[in-house]
DNA sequence: TATAATAAGCAACAAAGGTTGCGCAACGAT
DNA sequence: ATCGTTGCGCAACCTTTGTTGCTTATTATA
């Protein structure tokens, strides 16, 4: 009996995150995304509670795409698997500046921004890959994370703006850098 | 003839510099700077022309106590020159969460962040310090410089939350490594 | 001490953004 | 084809924030 929904959650949810790649999170205002989806801000306070349940539905669509970025570098096969997880970070942080901004430069509690596969995936992967011992690879793990994130972020606040193939090469010289640095360390 | 300012420009600024320690860019509102200093927006537009200016201003003020930063931990002498630099980067980010964010992890256009002394100390430092030729010195500190703003970030934004003896053993790690590989390169 | 010049306080105005009430229109069941 | 339900557009309301006009208070000087 009741007339049918203009858009679906998705349609808008979708038309927010486009809103908020264009215009960063303040460009997410309910008059901007209503215009966005050509109607008034009805729908979208039909569809979602407030704007905060609005921007929770970005985020988490945020979340989804970087997977994908994530997912796709360790399928295509171009680079080792550890080493590709942290080219689709940071080439989600160069194709997707705000998307990067609002995941992984907002202040969060005490959650380093890891990578799509769990630690339990990761450590032992790079326990095979350079012959280290459990603490040292998470050591190991982490001071690289910083290096990745520190590429990254630099990139989506274009502080830097390099090609992928820049990018590798830097990452290189950091692993193979680290990597010698905690071998020695084994004496 | 006319009455006494009650305020001066340097003491509004410094009000407008605590409001942004303690509430971020977004809690400098004319009105929350009023109600710091004790009295109407009045004063504030009398000396600035607008809120605008008041935010140049307390970038400026915290550019300063930057430096400031900068320059204690490279007169302290408990580090080498260069590795005083870095560190007085990421003390920075640690004890002035707020601000640092505000220098350096917004868009700027093609100006990676730096420490105070200019390219033309550093990347002779860092030639004598490694051996290296001048290029290659430039793109070892790039990526130190990488790390370091790494770790700076992700303890402002909270990712991380590190004495600053663990900050000095990464650095370290990050710094000897590279070294290494940097060498290698070089046959 | 009176005065000119103007800083400060108060309150108002405008703009932006979140949210909602009103009345109309759409749509499936009858 | 009609009806009941309810989504939608419009416009309004409220809050926050920047900014400014009006009036009063202040102060160096004549």
């Amino acid at each position: 009996m009741p007339p049918k929904f203009k858009f679906t959650r998705d349609e808008i949810t979708s038309a927010a995150l486009d809103l908020t790649r264009r215009a960063g999170p303040d460009g997410l205002t309910a008059r901007a995304l209503a215009e966005e989806l050509g109607c008034s801000v009805k729908p979208i306070f039909g569809l979602f509670k407030n704007m905060e349940e609005v921007q929770d539905a970005v985020l988490s669509a945020a979340q989804d795409l970087y997977q994908s970025y994530l997912a796709e570098d360790m399928a295509a096969g171009k680079y080792p698997t550890y080493k590709a997880s942290g080219m689709g970070y940071i080439r989600f942080a160069r194709e997707e500046k705000e998307l990067f901004k609002l995941l992984f430069m907002c202040d969060r509690k005490g959650e380093p921004p890891k990578p799509g596969k769990e630690m339990d995936v990761i450590i032992p992967l790079i326990m095979k890959n350079t012959g280290l011992t459990r603490e040292k690879a998470e050591l190991f793990h982490l001071e690289m994370w910083i290096f990745v994130h520190g590429v990254a972020s630099m990139i989506a606040t274009s502080y830097l703006d390099w090609e992928m193939e820049t990018v590798s090469e830097v990452l290189t010289d950091a692993y193979m850098g680290l990597r010698t640095r905690f071998r020695a360390a084994e004496e």
